[in-house]
DNA sequence: TCGTAATCGAGACGGTACGTCAAGTCTTGAA
DNA sequence: TTCAAGACTTGACGTACCGTCTCGATTACGA
């Protein structure tokens, strides 16, 4: 079937691993593609190969961080605990400035937003589902997920800071109550 | 002493109502700056003179959507609820794919993101302050701020449609329970 | 008759100095009118007010140049010798890129080509005329006008230098040739 | 190694060509270098890529016109007779005003005056050197090129008209007698 | 002496071109 | 068929300058 040259073992993370560092240093609007392609050391045509839009390859880059194995404390107020503080993670340090050119990222792209919600969003809703169906919690995941993540994010848009104790409490009970 | 022939009245909104059209009928990437002086009846270089880049043009048109004047229903709990209900319609309809914009205009340009934090986010956040101070609320109004405005902006993120009233609720519970 | 308030004395010889001045310091493209404005104290305005453009505002400042008077050596291989060693001063020096300016002044600018023919070149031809008519010389004055400036205009063209004695040796067998 | 795509056969050609169409059709000022790209049926930038500037890109347009093959009559009269009538033709007619643009081009720009004192003058000056050693004239070609094409420039730049055949004699007198 | 009117410096105006940069596509020869 | 290199078209960016216009202030002359 596969004819021709194979594709070079590596390039697809080599390319994925310079977006992320370029995105921390320089933002999405600080650097080209063409830029990327001479820090993996690659072509340009190879990276457009691979992704078809400057976008999309920034929706790859960020799709590779996992979103991680379900807490597991036994309790649901105990897990609901857990998943704030791992998003509280998410949303500082390294990774801070990266989200935020993620959503830049999807600004007038349809395609990039489609596939941004297929490869990183729903499997953190589905996460929450199912956390919420095994304890019998009638909430809906939808809303947990904009109660959980959403404090976060908007302190980020906003001041560009990391998150305080202050917010990962308030986030911590408006969850715990909206989950009954 | 002298000071010039005088700016053509009307012409700064005539430009920012330009920006505010093409923001939501083609968002941030879909014109250029030669698009809004046309649309305005201006020169670009009118445009330049008043605003330094695009960025900080659209940040300008978006800062001039009104904060409003407080509730003032004269419980605490109405006037949050009230709050709730005008954040919701900020993040819905037409003015959704705007805000989205905003934060696109902003990915990469420090001076853009100041201006929208001065212009923007402070007036919102000092307009909380004086509603929780006045009903001797201890809590901290940039949280309240994050818990109120960040669900509605996460869900418009993640799925970019617009709110509805299971989310409202869930906003409105988590908001007057941080409220104390 | 000339009611309201006189033009300023002094402004336009001011305005023709800062345009010989910036001529010779940046060449004709290498400064604006407001330049010339700053540089002699005046609104940009008030030269415009003189002058239509800025070719005709060149050609006027160059005009300013006085042809001189005839020679009066007696015979006329005197004052063609006399005219040679004239012109040589006039393509040397500092005035040398300003009367380069002066043709990139006309280029495609038909008014300020036919203010130049007129302000420049006739006086020059006219003077020529009649110092062959006095000493009853056939010649053509035109031919005479362009045996007599042409070299020194070709060689300031092409190498930007000042004349040497060689040339000027040539351009006067040449002339009193020309002249029988 | 790899060398990437090859540039185009024939876009310098299509270019070049262009340019001297609307530098006849509307002089130097008269047309922008985007009316360049989209008469040639290129991209701006590819015009770019082979010239940095307006005016180089003008220089490099006159510069193809060839020199020539030298005129081989046998005698130096002969020569410098049909030199004459060749240099006669180059200032007039249709390149008449290609040549005025050419000397707007350089002003006021370093560079295009080297690349067309390279390109333009010392072929022509190094022909005519050849023609003088060939015939032990000791004359000095910088000298003789100055009074050949000297005149005819003069009569171009100060009247915009074509050279009549009283020039034209003068001009061959002039030379045979500088040669010696 | 007072109003009329042209001038002044300053600077905004609409327009147009400049030269730069990036996006995404295409084309070469080599692997 | 993939690779690296680099040319290609397209179109926005922000800057500069042109020649015009409009402001408030100034300065003469004539009624």
């Amino acid at each position: 079937m596969s004819r021709g040259r194979p594709r070079t073992a590596g390039a697809d993370e080599a390319i994925l691993t310079a977006v992320r560092e370029l995105l921390t240093a320089h933002g999405f609007a600080g650097f080209s593609v063409d830029d990327v392609a001479t820090r993996a050391g690659v072509g340009r045509q190879s990276v457009y190969r691979r992704w078809p839009t400057k976008a999309a390859l920034v929706v790859a880059a960020m799709s590779a961080i996992a979103a991680g194995a379900p807490p597991g404390t036994g309790t649901l107020a105990g897990d609901l605990r857990a998943l704030v503080q791992r998003t509280r993670a998410a949303y500082a340090g390294a990774q801070r400035s990266a989200l935020l050119d993620l959503h830049a990222a999807m600004a007038g792209d349809p395609a990039a937003r489609a596939a941004f919600e297929e490869q990183f969003v729903a499997p953190r809703r589905a996460a929450l589902a199912a956390l919420l169906s095994e304890h019998d919690s009638p909430a809906d995941p939808a809303v947990l997920h904009d109660l959980l993540a959403g404090p976060f994010l908007h302190r980020l848009l906003t001041t560009d800071t990391d998150p305080d104790d202050a917010l990962v409490g308030a986030v911590t009970a408006a969850l715990i109550g909206a989950a009954s």
